[in-house]
DNA sequence: GGGGCGGCCGACCGAGCGGTCAGCGCCCTG
DNA sequence: CAGGGCGCTGACCGCTCGGTCGGCCGCCCC
């Protein structure tokens, strides 16, 4: 190529930087000395590069959005029956979580307690995407008729996230907890989780005093 | 009782005060005299009641931990079979972490990629407890021969609370996900979830190629 | 009623913050 | 080889940060 030099190998050291500080200690305290001196420039060049602070954080965010939805993406190409798409989207999506630990820890970090209107930006940019592709697959064993209809399939697909989720953000305590075997075994953790909830799937409609119908039986305690 | 007045209204306004706003922007966003005008004091107030900053924040948090240890300990006195118990624990857990959203967030956000030390005096003086009666309660409707034992409790009693956590932290994103009815019915969404567990927890132990041997099937892809 | 004491305040401090600016040197072009 | 542009820097700016200090004011005990 002619001369498209794009980002200054300057200017990945100070993202690469920030990306890790940002990441592990949190945007309000990291000073933009400490990204400087942790990507070995000045701290003028940082200000050369990016606007602001906050330009310099929101480049950060956006490249960790869109690798993050790269992969996920890439996910699952090839058909293959639905428990076996959603045993791949499970270990797939855990793996890339833990592989991109600074990028995922800074899209959780965003997601926690947004606001709505940020909370909809990622949802579109990022999430809503891979989550319609989970439902999708559930809803489909719905209708090849090997699970039970009365689950929503929203509701399986936020159990896969959050089970991802907290595993991902929470592992130090993980490792803490009492019997807990499994904090250094991420993938057996993805498949006993899938393969239980496919258990799960697979039973009859619930006949039980369950929470099936929709009348309300909700009793808020007054 | 004579004169046993314990912290000044003032005192327990600041603590309040800081409370909203660590839970809300996070310890580095807040400054203490963004926390003196909340509370309708003046800073130099909040270092008569309080040696530094941090040790204000250790004292909210170390408030917030004793309540939800305290709430915790009181779901559940009753004894019932463990499929109750099991709905019970969940119910009462999300409903304590929503009525208490603050302090929830403030204990989330304090697991959420903690060191190891501070993950384990959190295990050992919050969740540790509570977490092994849950896995207890599993156990136990493994041994009553109700449930399949090739399952973890520990990792069945992870599922529940990520889901919970889940719930809690990202609940505006869940309000934004495409086919989510259920942000606003977080008894719907325990009952839901406890329903399906239970009915995994039921199915046969697992003939099929789940993932039950203990034995190394466990192919990193190189 | 006088005195002490604890809750509380306004004013102030040094440090570190995000951000600016004038200028230096390298490299590519004419 | 002259010149201009760009990557980059050290020095500097105004401001806000966590924290301190001397003193006021009201209550309680003698």
């Amino acid at each position: 190529m002619p001369h498209e030099p794009g980002p200054t190998p300057a200017a990945e050291r100070i993202l690469a930087a920030a990306k890790a500080l940002f990441a592990r200690e949190g945007y309000a305290s990291v000073s933009v000395r400490d990204i400087a001196e942790a990507a070995g420039v000045s701290k003028a060049n940082i200000f050369h590069h990016f606007a602001s602070k906050e330009a310099l954080y929101l480049e950060v965010l956006r490249r960790s959005c869109e690798s993050a939805r790269a992969l996920l993406q890439a996910l699952e190409a090839e058909e293959a029956e639905p428990a076996e798409r959603l045993r791949r989207f499970m270990r797939g999506d855990l793996e890339r979580a833990l592989d991109d630990l600074d990028g995922t820890r800074l899209l959780l970090a965003e997601t926690f307690d947004a606001t709505p209107a940020r909370a909809r930006a990622l949802v579109d940019e990022v999430f809503g995407a891979d989550f319609r592709r989970l439902t999708g697959i559930v809803a489909g064993g719905q209708r090849d008729g090997a699970w039970r209809r009365d689950i929503d399939p929203a509701l399986l697909a936020t159990l896969m996230i959050a089970a991802n989720t907290f595993f991902t953000a929470h592992r130090e305590v993980l490792r803490q907890l009492p019997g807990v075997d499994f904090a250094e075994a991420p993938e057996r953790y993805a498949d006993t989780i899938v393969e239980l909830l496919l258990d799960g799937l697979r039973a009859a409609p619930s006949d039980g005093g369950a929470a099936p119908a929709p009348q309300a039986q909700q009793g808020d305690r007054s």
